[in-house]
DNA sequence: CCTACCGATCGGTAGG
DNA sequence: CCTACCGATCGGTAGG
């Protein structure tokens, strides 16, 4: 009979004789306006910003709870561990990343053209919305924190990351195939991923060139204008 | 009177009247065959290797005394502060990294050719030995930990990286003006050193491909072979 | 460079 | 989700 609080508050293991008093249904708003379930998703992107700013093991649990209002043992209500909170974030990161990913490749509204240029085009360009659209601080975590994951959590993201790169495989085999792309595929892959993912360092959306001049320039700098016959 | 000692020394501040008795010039190795000014030198290195192993706010001081052979006090004897001690250990990373380059670019050994395009080819090579090559652990640390630095700190950095980075320039803007590069030189040169500095996660030098090989793709990703007259 | 130590901070928990 | 708290660790220092 306490099976909604419980699978709703996996942590708290409440006694079966305190149930809470809240109605069931979608709690409203007026109440405090917060201790929805939105109070774990606030958690997440606060821990993204911060993990961001100051990286994994500068940033304390506390200085989470306080971005949310909370105070400082509250964060453990939410994820069991600091582990669990940053492990979070990353899966958040890669499972939204792969979405966008999808639809990009999946979008015929700006072309009807799925030729393999074209498609390297909307991976590039999906790339640098995951890594600098606003609010995406969950990718940069994924990618400089990894180091803070056990093995068993790294093997997960690992796993998603292969997911997120598996479409690029066959557009560069068809590039290569049609003599754009000289250098060997997987190679290929490992770089022009890895060109992009450094633009986190650097990158300034406030000034400099516009995420489409860069993707652009990404074009120009890895593709063979001239086809060559094979 | 005291000065040699002092100058060693810094953060010693012997009284006057304390003066070693150790004679002058080079110390003989038998006393214990330690406290050289080789101390400090093993301390960056085992600062180095432990922060690209575990990240600087996961390396305590500890395990670096430890690493060495030390007591929990002693690195402060050499170093100032664990800060001090990082920005040593990029410091250090950047002036063998410009030697090596340096050296690179005016090797004529290999080649007597002073093409922009051997050029380039020789600052590839070069930046992959620096990140690389055995024991190599300076530069990572640059690369990954600069967040910790104080503004002061990063700034005598970044003003390092600026002359490294300085010869791409020419030769970028060369082979750019003979139509071997299509794309904006100066998003060239952050694209690409992007895609060597990420090689960092991925590359292991006992499988896969040679140092050379990385090269070679590189080349045949970023230029292209047909030149355009202009 | 060692010994002995301090103050601060941190992840996490019990109990409500 | 708050209150009150614990054990552990850490950077750094005094004095030799």
């Amino acid at each position: 009979m306490n099976t909604l609080a419980l699978s709703l508050h996996p942590f708290a293991a409440l006694p079966a004789d305190a149930a809470p008093k809240r109605p069931r249904g979608r709690p409203r708003k007026t109440e405090l306006e917060r201790d929805d379930g939105n109070r774990r998703v606030d958690l997440l992107a606060a821990a993204a910003r911060l993990f961001r700013r100051q990286g994994f093991d500068a940033t304390s649990t506390r200085d989470i709870a306080a971005a949310v209002g909370m105070h400082s043992g509250s964060p453990f209500y939410h994820f069991k561990s600091k582990d669990a909170l940053l492990y979070a974030v990353m899966e958040e990161g890669m499972h939204s990343a792969i979405a966008r990913q999808r639809a990009a490749l999946a979008s015929e509204d700006t072309s009807p053209d799925q030729s393999p240029w074209v498609q390297l085009r909307r991976l590039i360009r999906s790339h640098f919305d995951t890594l600098h659209g606003p609010g995406n601080d969950f990718i940069p975590v994924m990618l400089y924190e990894q180091r803070s994951l056990s093995s068993r959590q790294r093997a997960a993201i690992a796993q998603l990351q292969a997911d997120y790169e598996a479409p690029w495989t066959p557009v560069l085999e068809a590039l290569h195939a049609s003599g754009h792309l000289l250098a060997p595929v997987k190679l290929s892959r490992l770089l022009i991923l890895g060109a992009l993912n450094w633009s986190v360092q650097w990158y300034d959306r406030k000034k400099g060139a516009s995420l489409d001049e860069l993707t652009d320039a990404c074009m120009a700098l890895f593709l063979k204008p001239c086809s060559v016959p094979n």
